[in-house]
DNA sequence: GACACTAAGTTCAGAAAATGAACAAATCAA
DNA sequence: TTGATTTGTTCATTTTCTGAACTTAGTGTC
């Protein structure tokens, strides 16, 4: 289906994705277009059942109608290959979660594609609609992955090198398949399904065990010459500080990280299993809490202003899965932002803090296939 | 004449400008158009002026006729409003410079724009074939600008906040006018001109008295939110280091351009009034000296590392009009890079050097009404 | 409530751009 | 010399877009 939209079509559910419902004549001026030729090319998305009017906007004169796009016009399906058992999700076009289960998870590249293919059907039993118009399946994972998003080039938690995972699940299951980094995939789900819709530059720094980082650059997912675009983890932010796993040293990652923050925490005699425990410790007044939220806060607050300064994004979104950033960790965050980014910029940029459940590396996955369907890989 | 061109005609253009001289055929499968198409578009281009046959290229099967934009189908000129006297420069479209002169520098962009008006005539006498295809005026300056690269929204050294620069020169000269930060304009003409043409995604360094830096993105020069992608030279690199002008402290400036080396020489006591001095000093032995190109060195490198663990860029291109990278300077930066990039990646990121005449600039302004010229404002 | 006024969206003939297929052109290989 | 091969052209046809006139569905005014 996705093949059968012409390069208009293509263009106009592009621009609807972006900007959310707009009326025909809005819609002719964003893409240069004549009013003739939006008035057909809206009717053959509306017969196709990917566009459906909404709403009535009353103005002076005639009245607009906004077109959107039709969620249920097509479903997808994410997989996080970061949780064991990996989630597995069926949503719709907005990004509406509609169907949840989980798999088991594997090392092996064909059991995984084993394992989807058995978990379709039960995926998709309650709905019928979606399981005609499933369109996509879109896996997310730790590690580098390949332009075409169906190579992972190495991961190193699943101990992987040049594996064709998407090919592998595509010739299993008989569905287009794609595959992406766990920052990355989060970054398109926010362009997508998210806050970050219509802001054409910005980078989400996912905050987790690990940190991730992946950039949107004039509207497109920007993946770097390797792959390894945002890979802010393994910036030098302490030079000759902590040894990192990735021989290294004074990575982010070993300072600001829930799993470095938890380390550091242990080795202090710290009972702390979590973030908040840890804050909680610090606002008693605790100095050795206190001091790591600190260390841990301007580091990863200097990597943000480094990443301003080099990119002037028009948005930074800090998605963490756990604690909050009410506490002191998030205040010397944004300090330390503050203070690094060159005063005439600072507080230009807006940071945004999303708290994310643990849907958004399965949702982040299915929005990939969401985005190949409509934007399609190659973006003409 | 660019308006005159339609959007088919554009691409084609374009495809030339980044891959060189290419056949009918496979400009047809670079474009995704047909043989038909193509050889329709070819001849209304050639019979405009705008490309030339050149080589034949003999094969199996008939030879195939490569076509080139025509050097001489449209000229420019290019200002440097960063030394003064302002270098002029006429150049051809491929960044040949065939005429050079210079005029005062002045901080009243009326006074410029007189001055600027006064000057062509002589710049264009000995060549009334450019008089005649004059396409485009740039001028390159330190600051910030706009999207639009008419307003100069922010500029230190010339004073200026919100100055219409592009708009007063247009008006005045009666030419197209477009007007660029230095970097920027680096970055465009060796994309344009220079040893970037096929490489898709770059960083250019450009290290004078100040450091510049910026960023090509997927084959579009990424100008950030605020016109400050790349502002690099106020990346934190020491914390809590030497107070920048900016009003920050250890800017990436305050270590490594030229004038803080040599403000840390003086403060030595070391007499040296140019980085080869300096450099002598080390090779012999000299302490302070060794500790400040040191100290400069993994700086900048550190910066860069910062860099290519953020953006993973296909090059990164050092510019530098003075000294040279072969001393200590060279090898610490080099070894910085190194240490503090990821260490699968180290080595994969191509570092060139560039030693760079004193016109860059001057044909960094050109190439921006170039790249207007043969891009248009509006990358449809 | 009748009237003008406004702006959205449609229709349709015609222009513009791209295609497919057949063909001409220029070479190599045997 | 003949056939194979590939580039590039031509032309009728199809696809896509435009301009202008028109229809539609409201608001504002008297």
């Amino acid at each position: 289906m996705n093949a059968l939209l012409t390069s208009s079509q293509r263009q106009l559910v592009r621009v609807i994705s972006e900007s959310g419902p707009l009326s025909r004549t809005e819609m002719a001026n964003l893409l240069g277009l004549s009013k003739a030729a939006m008035s057909g090319i809206a009717r053959d998305l509306i017969d196709l059942g990917v566009l459906h009017e909404t709403e009535t906007v009353y103005g002076q004169g005639r009245p607009s109608v906004r077109l959107d796009l039709h969620p249920e016009c097509a479903f997808f399906v994410g997989i996080s290959l970061l949780e064991d058992p990996a989630p597995m999700i069926l949503c719709d076009l907005n990004g509406k979660i509609i169907a949840r289960q989980s798999m088991p998870l594997s090392r092996d590249p064909q059991v995984i594609a084993e394992a989807i293919t058995e978990g379709l059907p039960s995926l998709l039993e309650a709905h019928p609609s979606a399981k005609e118009k499933l369109s996509g399946i879109g896996v997310a994972l730790s590690g580098f992955v390949d332009e075409t998003q169906s190579n992972c080039v190495q991961s190193t938690l699943l101990n992987w090198q040049d594996v064709p995972l998407a090919k592998i699940i595509r010739e299993r299951t008989g569905i287009e398949t794609f595959i992406e980094n766990d920052a990355k995939a989060v970054a398109v789900s926010e362009k997508l399904f998210g806050s970050a819709r219509e802001i054409q530059s910005f980078s989400v720094v996912s905050l987790g065990d690990g940190i991730g980082c992946a950039h949107f650059i004039d509207g497109k997912l920007y993946r770097g010459n390797h792959g390894g675009a945002g890979e802010i983890a393994h910036c030098t932010i302490e030079p000759g500080g902590s040894p990192c796993r990735c021989g290294k040293r004074g990575c982010l990652d070993t300072v600001s990280s829930m799993k470095a923050i938890k380390e550091m925490s242990r080795a202090e005699g710290l009972e702390c299993v979590s973030l908040s425990d840890i804050e909680n410790e610090a606002s008693t007044g605790n100095a050795a809490a206190i001091r790591i939220l600190h260390r841990a806060g301007s580091g990863l607050g200097l990597a943000i202003a480094n990443l301003i300064q080099i990119n002037d994004p028009g948005l930074i979104l800090i998605t963490h899965v756990e604690g909050s950033f009410d506490g002191l960790f998030g205040t010397v965050v944004n300090q330390a932002i503050e203070t690094n980014v060159l005063p005439r910029y600072a507080g230009q940029t807006p940071i945004r803090i999303k708290r994310v459940d643990g849907d958004v590396w399965a949702r982040g996955a299915a929005s990939i296939a969401a985005h190949n369907f409509l934007i399609g890989p190659n973006t003409n």
